[in-house]
DNA sequence: CTACACCTTCACGCAACGTCAATGTCAAAC
DNA sequence: GTTTGACATTGACGTTGCGTGAAGGTGTAG
């Protein structure tokens, strides 16, 4: 039983292409070479070639594959388990990707039926339903419906250009954020900036600043889960740190 | 207000590197070249860069935000719902790659007995943990505690094989949840099918089935956040579809 | 004047092959 | 004995979105 590299091929289904590219990788080597340098596999070899095609069919790459079959102390089962991780967190990130660009889509949709000049107008409005049907009671109650209506007459009188400066800052915020509570300092530089982008950010929408208020809010995000959890995405502690920062940054005292 | 590459890249979180990639492939070229050839970029450049950035957050290849970008005709809500139908099918593949993988470790674990089912147990518990820590003080409250000690005591004595079916039921209400959703109508038989294999989940553990813990846990599924964005998973509005057709499965009124 | 930070253009590396290109070999047909 | 055609070989570039040097020119502060 011995076999050319297109027999193997035909009989595993993978292109010459991939043999000799499993043998340039060491995956695969063939049991002998002829006198004109021509790969020929055995039975041992399809095999192996068997077992590599099953991992590979579950996503496993090629470097862990090699591990599991030059290998015989090395854990298959377990590598598979890692394997599952990783799939399973690409999962996570996926189904968050598909939810973004599903409310980009529905809001773009309710605005296409509109001019073109009001572009915009849905995705704001759905940012700030969002808002409200998230946040919006405790807000209200603290800040008042006042307040919180102007807010939300800010945001949509935005454009789109400062609208995707809004969102921009929103991301600055939360990287300096991350980069400031490896500091673990809420004095550092790092942390102070922090702390100014998030007034900026936040004078985006919040139509009167005041110090009071920011430091505030600033403790809201710690003592709301909601406003925790969003922060603490980049760092477990990111609202806790984000408050400590805001707090030395208007000079509020407890 | 002009920038050169770095001062554009702190400012938009990108590296230089990225930048004159950007210019490489012509999706963004700078406003003009000083005397020595440095890029200078102004205002438009970093509108640009932004939506950019937009369309890459949400996971668009480069030669399609190229489309988008440069072409005025071009329909970027189009272009996304060809993306988002990229994504979907990805995630259909993904998932049938996990349970493949969850297959193949199972299976790998009960060939091999003593140590692993220790692991096993191990694994049921850890499941629990996890399900008290998040969830547990609110289920408590609403059902008491006797009737979640049973539930978990009868995750414990679930076998594997009770597990695995345990664990691909879970899965399989999300798919034909996920599919439901699209039709919109909780009273669809996609929907209602749905409705059917959430009751036989929940008789995994729920230790006595009633119509109206059925309903009134679906009614949770949307008030409580966190099991919301569970099911919010597979779809926008899929907590409160769920909680729709299970009314409608339970025969529940308002 | 000298650091030193910042700029430029190559160019390789990454994963897993697809796809030529140029050339050698085997078996059968003429 | 030669031609043909299928099959083999070893390169080597293309794919995607940059990261990461290398080698060398430029801007500015001390």
């Amino acid at each position: 039983m011995e076999y050319t590299v297109q027999k193997l091929g035909e009989l595993a289904g993978v292109s010459t292409r991939t043999l000799r590219y499993y043998d340039e990788i060491g995956i695969l080597k063939p049991a002998r070479k002829n006198s004109s340098g021509y790969r020929i596999y055995g039975q041992r070899e399809v095999d192996r070639l068997q077992q590599i095609l099953f991992y590979r069919e579950l996503g496993v790459d090629l470097k862990s594959i090699k591990k599991i079959v030059t290998d015989p102390a090395f854990d298959g089962a377990d590598a598979l388990k890692r394997h599952r991780q990783q799939l399973v967190e690409k999962r996570r990130q996926l189904d968050l990707l598909i939810m973004n660009v599903e409310k980009t889509i529905s809001a773009a949709e309710g605005k296409s039926s509109m001019a073109d000049k009001e572009k915009f107008e849905g995705f704001k409005q759905q940012l700030i339903e969002d808002n409200e049907q998230q946040y919006g009671q405790e807000i209200r109650e603290k800040y008042g419906n006042e307040e919180v209506d102007k807010s939300n007459a800010r945001m949509l009188n935005m454009n789109e250009q400062q609208y995707r400066q809004f969102t921009q800052l929103e991301q600055e915020v939360l990287a300096v954020l991350r980069e400031a509570c490896e500091t673990g300092d809420p004095s550092s530089e790092t942390a102070q900036k922090a702390a100014d982008l998030h007034k900026q950010w936040l004078a985006f929408t919040w139509p009167s600043y005041s110090k009071e208020a920011h430091a505030g809010l600033a403790q809201m995000y710690v003592d709301d889960e909601r406003f925790a959890a969003y922060y603490n995405k980049v760092h477990p502690k990111a609202a806790e740190f984000l408050r400590d920062a805001v707090h030395i940054y208007t000079g509020f005292k407890k």
